[in-house]
RNA sequence: GCCCACAUAGCUCAGUAGGUAGAGCACUUCCUUGGUAAGGAAGAGGUCACCGGUUCAAAUCCGGUUGUGGGCUCCA
């Protein structure tokens, strides 16, 4: 009998007979493993374990543990789940895709008579309960092109049909359990009966490939994990994410509101949540201050003609808010580069100015399409961390670390993780090769010399510029854009930036755009969420409250909260006529840091006793210790 | 912008079949002066998002508008 070689991810090598499956090479290595692989690796290709091998080759066992793994799992649902709604609607349904994503899988099917809601769901699910119970083993078969068009033709399934002529291939994989069949690549696990835990989540539209001018699908979501545990954690976390809303947080918090009556994506910043962002601006200030930038200020809205200058009116004029008074046109701004290049305009530069670092907390507004406002992170009117490096091509590389640098400072004082991106040329761009080369390697090479891993997104750069972004992670492990650095050579371009080179020649300055926290709106309300509403010391809008343990020491409290405001510390005071434990569980839920609690010990010894928001009471201490104490921790920071 | 759902007191939510609204918390007043996550009593508070339609009668049914939520598309 032939024999083959395989090699496994060891290193090792074992001979079996030809024709052996992935399933039976797991079985010679354990039963155990062979129960917990669902796929195989051959040669690099995800396959079936079913799949037999007749030649020499490496193979990897994909079990559950691993993303391949779990994502093969997931799909198999998602055929499972696409099977339950066919025998439950029959041919009203027609079913389309249905991949898995992170956290789950959805499938999306086209339907007319019914609309899916989530009161659908238990049907549903019981009916996927009965086909995991029934355990059908998955069927590959490949079959022709043309024959799998008429098939599914026959079966009335006219999506399928258009994604196998879209193909252009000859042939097709099909994949069968009982009587459902459907156009796929695989791989997939053995049997249903491998799904051991799922559930229906939520109902929503999607267009038919992604593109809003074909059909409106209706997406049913699901998720699955290979056991109940991780299903139910699973369920946790997102239960925990709803806990730390930013939206729910900002109204509890008494941070932020939105008016029906303001507009649509306008926050409104109550006390509390304006006192926050003054903090991160004045941080931001002074942070930029000392690595060398220059505050600027640009105005609210600039002349129509200026935007056609620079091409936004072109592209963006849709998104754009205009008003015009006295037969002139006005702008308001979506961006703040404009103001920022006729500083650089306004006197003739030299090599020795450069770079120019212009930064400004600046206020823009986007008419966002209505459905995808959300709370503070895409709203209408925005304050961007925005700065404009106006440098020569030699001193790009130097900026970008400056940038990337401060970055990572920023970043890690929040406690955030963070990953990188380096997006490259799109098809559609414009701009001379050698300054893409140019740029693109200057980004590239300050990645590098960061020694941070970055990813490289092809293709996916402004059309203007190649751009580096950077992508936070929260305290929940969900991933946020944030800052970004991009090349542009394109604006400084079509505003004729020049600068004196040592040459005496006039040479075209290299225009780097850059945020650090992106808008100061959203970055808040992943702060919220980072927190869960218990900000950092040195952030919160109110650090400490005075509370009185009886109207005793009303005067005396009074005296304590005038003198810690007096010392700069934001300090609010707490005398109502009630109970110290009414009083204590109310700024327990605000999550104000400190508690100062004053009673008559206090009151005789001149002194209060600050209990921290975890509990824990500090020694009594003089208002010059606390205040102290309090500004000494905020100084770390800022 | 598109699909689906939702909009009742400051907040969280009830409101059964169309018959002009209810709770808890918050608020006000009074009692209570209590040392670390809810002391007690009473009171006040709503053109049921807005506009229109059906009906003897609309919070409830229908249409539109605005806003919100879950997604899709988009995000200079």
């Amino acid at each position: 009998m032939e024999q083959v070689t395989i090699k496994l991810p060891d290193g090792s090598k074992r001979k079996y007979p030809s024709g052996v499956s992935c399933f039976e090479i797991a079985q010679s290595i354990g039963e155990g493993l062979a129960r917990q692989t669902v796929a195989a690796r051959v040669d690099g290709e995800l396959c079936d374990v079913g799949v037999t091998i007749i030649a020499d080759s490496s193979v990897e066992l994909v079990t559950l543990n691993s993303p391949d793994g779990l994502e093969v799992y997931r799909h198999t649902a998602s055929h499972v789940m696409a099977q339950a709604v066919k025998d439950i609607y029959g041919s009203d349904v027609q079913v389309t895709i249905g991949p898995s994503v992170k956290n789950g899988f959805y499938y999306d099917f086209y339907c007319d008579s019914h609309t899916f809601s989530p009161e659908d769901f238990p049907q549903i699910e019981a009916r996927m309960k009965e086909l995991i119970k029934a355990n059908l083993p998955f069927e590959r078969c490949e079959m022709g092109s043309t024959e799998a068009i008429a098939l599914f033709k026959a079966m009335g399934e006219n999506f399928k049909v258009e994604l196998i002529e879209d193909l252009g291939v000859d042939s097709v994989s099909l994949y069968r359990q009982g009587d459902f069949v459907d156009l796929c690549r695989g791989p997939h696990l053995p049997s249903t009966g491998r799904i051991k835990a799922f559930k229906l989540t939520s109902v929503a539209g999607a267009y038919w490939r992604g593109d809003e001018n074909r059909q409106m699908l209706q997406r049913i979501y699901a998720t699955a994990f290979p056991d109940k545990k991780q299903l139910k954690a699973h369920l946790a976390r997102l239960e925990e994410a709803r806990k730390r809303d930013h939206r729910k947080l900002g109204r509890e918090l008494d941070l932020f509101s939105f008016s029906e009556e303001a507009g649509a994506g306008l926050p409104i910043w109550h006390p509390k949540g304006a006192m926050l962002r003054t903090v991160l601006e004045d941080f931001e200030r002074c942070e930029h201050l000392r690595r060398g930038y220059d505050i600027v200020m640009g105005p609210q809205i600039l002349r129509t003609d200026l935007w056609k200058k620079s091409g936004h009116y072109e592209n963006y004029r849709e998104n754009m808010y205009f008003t015009e008074v006295e037969g002139q046109g006005f702008g308001i701004k979506p961006m703040n580069c404009l103001a920022h290049m006729l500083i650089y305009k306004s006197q003739l530069r030299s090599y020795r100015d450069l770079p120019q670092r212009y930064f400004e907390l600046g206020t823009v507004h986007r008419h966002e399409k209505s459905g995808v406002l959300h709370g503070l992170t895409r709203v209408r009117g925005f304050t961007q961390d925005d700065a404009h490096i106006l440098c020569t091509p030699e001193q790009l590389d130097e900026e970008i670390k400056g940038v990337l640098n401060f970055i990572q400072d920023v970043m890690g004082i929040f406690d955030f993780e963070f990953e990188m991106e380096l997006s490259t040329r799109p098809d559609k761009s414009i701009g001379s090769d050698g300054d893409w080369e140019q740029a693109t390697n200057a980004l590239e090479s300050a990645l590098n010399g960061s020694g941070l891993p970055y990813e490289i997104n092809e293709g996916d750069g402004a059309f203007y510029g190649p751009k580096i972004d950077i992508k936070l992670k929260d305290a929940l492990d969900r991933y946020w854009q944030c800052a970004t650095i991009q090349c542009d050579f394109t604006l400084p371009e079509r505003f004729d930036l020049t600068y004196v080179g040592s040459d005496g020649e006039k040479h075209r300055p290299v225009m780097l755009h850059r945020v650090i926290l992106g808008s100061i709106e959203r970055f808040i309300g992943i702060l919220i969420e980072h927190y869960a509403g218990s900000f950092p010391l040195w952030i919160s809008p109110v650090q400490a409250v005075v509370i009185n343990v009886t109207d005793n020491q009303l005067d005396y409290a009074k005296k304590v909260t005038a003198e810690l405001l007096a010392a700069g510390v934001r300090v609010q005071s707490d005398l109502r006529n009630e109970k110290l434990g009414f009083k204590i569980r109310e700024a327990q839920l605000q999550k104000i840091p400190y508690m100062i609690v004053i009673g008559d010990k206090e009151m005789e010894d001149g002194t209060l006793t600050p209990r921290y928001r975890t509990g824990e009471n500090l020694q009594a201490m003089t208002t010059d210790m606390f205040s102290e104490f309090i500004l000494e921790e905020c100084k770390k920071y800022n």
